[in-house]
DNA sequence: GTGTAGCCGGTGACATGCTACATGCGACTA
DNA sequence: TAGTCGCATGTAGCATGTCACCGGCTACAC
């Protein structure tokens, strides 16, 4: 909504590495309080902190956040537009709970999106050396919150792993709807995951899917994504 | 944004047959403010009526819409969300010029969505009568535009004969998406197409699937889909 | 002529007051 | 007791005022 994409969240965040001396501070940048409504609210739906179909105001989250109620309605018609929340009118808003034909639905678009476009990506002349790169780097990231059991890193981990990968193929519009899809899915579901110690298992996914890739190997990668969207297909219902 | 979603504008609009008496209204439904700037402003985008990198100010909308900036400041931040504008700080709201890129992008989601889905359709089991039948209709009407040369009905009515088809899916957000993709490809790229007299041309490829998708043949589905896509993919550029 | 500092107009960002409306609950009726 | 009406309450929707900020323009200094 305001100033640049929100759908960039979960960017590289990579730093020059040559910042020796900033001499001054660059810029602050100033982010909106829309924007951070945005995201502070977005957060929270998906760590599951909102009760599904409880009914919130704009005020409510207006006096939680310290702001007044314009930039929080505005946050609020940004993530009902992106179909996070519904609006009543005259009522307040709710987040949606989450059926099992939702989960369906997503993962039948994701599955139509992120299968043809890893293979893209192993099939990519020249390879994406710098996007498996910085891939990698991710995946080590990954196993790290795998181990200590912290969800919502590994959850911001894996987004960043696969929009990392796709981003590569230089299709923007591509990357920001694989993003929101992935936001779609909120945490609640994955929790059981994390207990069964399923955490791992799901992080090696990575570690194949990336060999795959380094190798060229289109089929197999795409065996990979199968095999992870089918067990998210199944885990989650 | 506000209300029920606005990815519905293309529904069927089908008027039950047993209405003989309505007695009383049924509702008026209040529309609100800032939906109705939103379906203008997105109708002149997609005409073509507002010029590509012309800056706009949400004060100069709200005096031609008769309406406080509020509403309008909602559509237009909706719009840019959508990515149909984009917002300079303090300076105001364009339209984005549409390169030879983004055509590519776009065309790219498309096939990666209606590919699929199309096939789907074909192979639904039971096949998807009622809609069908009502692709049917509005192909009829959909020749007839393309008879008149009415390039905005044809559009129109295009993408509701597509929508109609993936709706049989079931898939909400499938549905709600490729609507979206579609309205991202500007008018005046096609307005060549309706000089140069294809657009029966590019009509026949309707019935063609339609036949194509009442005998159940994925594969011919398919293959005319893509040869329809590959042809807006040169055509535009 | 050239570079620059400062002003000025216009814009989005935000706060806030007002209005219309949907809902729930309690009182009142039969 | 069961059903209905009406009002209190809280909400989104919208209008409007204020502010900080950006960029273009101009006039001045050199």
């Amino acid at each position: 909504m305001p100033e640049e994409s929100r759908a960039d969240a979960g960017r590289p965040m990579e730093r020059a590495e040559h910042d020796a001396t900033p001499l001054i501070e660059p810029i602050p940048k100033a982010v909106s309080l829309a924007t951070q409504a945005y995201e502070h609210i977005k957060a929270a739906i998906i760590a599951g902190d909102l009760i599904p179909g409880q009914l919130y105001s704009v005020s409510q989250f207006a006096a939680l956040l310290g702001v007044s109620r314009t930039p929080v309605r505005e946050a609020l018609l940004a993530l009902a537009a992106e179909g996070l929340l519904t609006m009543d009118r005259n009522r307040g808003f709710r987040v949606l709970p989450m059926s099992a034909h939702d989960v369906e639905e997503i993962t039948q678009l994701r599955q139509m999106l992120e299968i043809p476009a890893i293979a893209q990506v192993a099939r990519l002349q020249p390879p994406p050396r710098e996007a498996l790169r910085r891939a990698r780097e991710i995946y080590a990231d990954l196993q790290k919150a795998a181990d200590e059991g912290n969800l919502l890193e590994f959850l911001a981990l894996d987004r960043q792993f696969h929009l990392t990968l796709i981003d590569a193929l230089g299709n923007k519009r591509l990357t920001r709807l694989v993003g929101e899809l992935r936001d779609h899915m909120h945490l609640p579901g994955l929790r059981r995951l994390a207990i069964s110690g399923q955490l791992h298992e799901s992080g090696r996914d990575h570690l194949v899917l990336l060999e795959a890739l380094e190798a060229g190997d289109a089929d197999a990668a795409v065996a990979c994504m199968e095999r992870h969207l089918g067990r998210i297909r199944t885990d989650w219902a």
